[in-house]
DNA sequence: CGCCACTATGACAACGTTGTCTCCCCACGG
DNA sequence: CCGTGGGGAGACAACGTTGTCATAGTGGCG
């Protein structure tokens, strides 16, 4: 900026009124300050900017599992949508499931005087934040809970959902269900879960835990367990998959199966409704998870002091046909 | 700063001594520092910090076209991971495919200092980043190639992919091919239309005005020309589909048709492997293209001043079933 | 002619840090 | 007893801006 007003012989508050359209400044010096700053190829810093004036960075940080899940890039997207509308951009990272990691981005976010952060929590401890939130970087939950602090949060009916599933297949006549889910260290996963248990309690039928896998969804370890569940004749014939990635992997290994068995999917995937059968799934509204979260953030960042929230969205199953596969 | 200064009754420099891990601070100083720091909730500026020390941010910027398509967000992905092994964190931000919007979005990240930005350009025009790129911000442009200026740029084959398409489906007896691709302003739409034009040309088999459909991939605008396409006597017997948001489009378009075309996709997509018949598609390396990109900025963030580089990654039929229909 | 209002501009401080330099004190050696 | 050296700490400036205030010049009006 010194150089942009030594060569158009002007001081630097010149060249800062020209660059922030101030008016009181003759058109002739404008002119000259112009084409210095074209000649210089000067740009103003936008860092050394917020900090003079003490504004906020325009920034909010958002923190997922993996950004490269289409699941968590709708979100993102939805989350951003939201920001631009407050004038904000949105810095992303990746947890990878990892609570370390998560404690990372969060501080570096707060560090970088984000206006606010979206969490899709990793880890069950969020004492590290509270420091940050009191210092007035409001934080956002969504998809999970925190661990152990009080703190705006926004879910999706995991419970309820699992329980719809269910019901769902034991009004199609199954009695033997399997249920494959996510890790039981992922809060969606260990409360789907627990949907399954009370679903079986509710429909009467029994609660088989021979009939339960919970683990990180893989090519393999879902092949592997996937017939030892359906085979026998105490196997299940019909499976509720925990999360898409799970299905995802189950249709997989399911693809070249003699025995299809019913089955319905928590989260709905693409293309869910041109598989044969169509996929039967609990579906929610991810873009309205992130919206709900982001709208949150944003009353917090424009002061709303009212008590943390938590607010629970809906889910509704969609039924397309491999939910009423007969036993 | 000044305040836990006050506090812990030592000077603002030894806060700073102590926050920076500096040596020659007395531990029972430190001590005080350290507990008036958590008294107060103290957290360092990092903007005014790299402010003052000149050093970067710490960013680099991403402009896609969509965080939530889950091309883009696969991409997101890879070039995070670069990032982050880089030391450094992500800004993102989705055109839209509006080059208004890229324009803005790059010029707001320069304005942050980021050290970099990797565009997925949505417009044709980019001397706007000629000042920034001259400033010592280095872009590379990915997928798309920028418009009116000489840059780093990574593509996939798009001409050779789509040739290949072509050709997989004359092998398999295929005369009459009909190619639906994006709107024609998109970069990527255009070249692989050249690419079915010359795999025409270089099969012997000839080439169709009105059996090409160029147009933003919409449930509706794919399902309107669908069947005109493939039926009367001059109806095409195969299809290609110019990318994956035509394909899940022209997929769920056929879903109900009484004749199924043959099909290729150009992209790969989830699922793609399990619907009946599975779909033949012409894959890249979506990840491949996001490192090869950021590992190209950083080289560049790091002082790399040669030529500007143009990468094409390779692309490769993977052949499904889709493609392989009689006509 | 003197005063005022107004325009155009600049000097200076401050935002929250950190690098540099200086100062003080105490232990140690001669 | 004095000189030296090193550990511990502070004063000050600077990073790139912008807000506040002051100043110089100009034109109009009584």
């Amino acid at each position: 900026m010194s150089d942009v007003a030594r060569l158009a012989g002007v001081s630097i508050k010149t060249v800062s009124r020209v660059v922030n359209d101030e008016p009181a400044v003759h058109p002739d010096t404008a002119e000259r300050v112009v084409a210095a700053i074209e000649q210089l190829g000067f740009r103003r810093n936008l860092g050394a900017r917020n900090l003079r004036r003490g504004s906020s960075t325009g920034t909010i940080g958002l923190i997922v599992e993996d950004v490269g899940n289409p699941f968590y890039s709708e979100l993102n997207r939805a989350v951003e949508r939201i920001a631009t509308s407050f004038g904000r951009h949105v810095l992303t990272g990746s947890s990878e499931e990892n609570s370390d990691r998560e404690r990372e981005l969060a501080l570096e976010f707060c560090a970088r005087r984000v206006d606010g952060v979206l969490v899709v929590p990793a880890g069950l401890q969020h004492g590290y934040l509270v420091p940050e939130m009191r210092a007035g970087t409001p934080v956002v939950f969504l998809d999970r809970p925190a661990g152990d602090i009080v703190a705006d949060t926004v879910l999706v009916d995991n419970l309820g959902g699992t329980i719809e599933a269910v019901t769902h297949l034991v009004a199609h006549g199954h009695r033997r269900i399997a249920f494959v889910g996510d890790s039981p260290d992922i809060f969606t996963a260990a409360e789907r879960l627990r949907g399954f248990r009370e679903g079986c309690v509710r429909n009467g039928v029994s609660y088989d835990e021979s009939l339960v896998v919970m683990r990180t969804p893989t090519p393999d370890s879902i092949g592997h367990v996937v017939s030892a569940l359906l085979t026998g004749p105490d196997g299940a014939t019909a499976v509720i998959a925990g999360n898409n990635r799970v299905a995802v992997n189950l249709l997989r290994a399911l693809a070249h199966a003699a025995h299809r068995p019913a089955m319905v999917s928590f989260d709905d995937f693409e293309l869910a409704d041109l598989l044969d059968p169509p996929v039967t799934v609990v579906a929610h509204d991810v873009s309205a998870l992130g919206h709900a979260a982001a709208e949150l953030l944003f009353a917090r960042i424009q002061g709303d002091q009212s008590a943390p929230r938590k607010v629970v969205l809906p889910v509704h199953l969609v039924a397309r046909g491999s939910g009423e596969v007969a036993p």
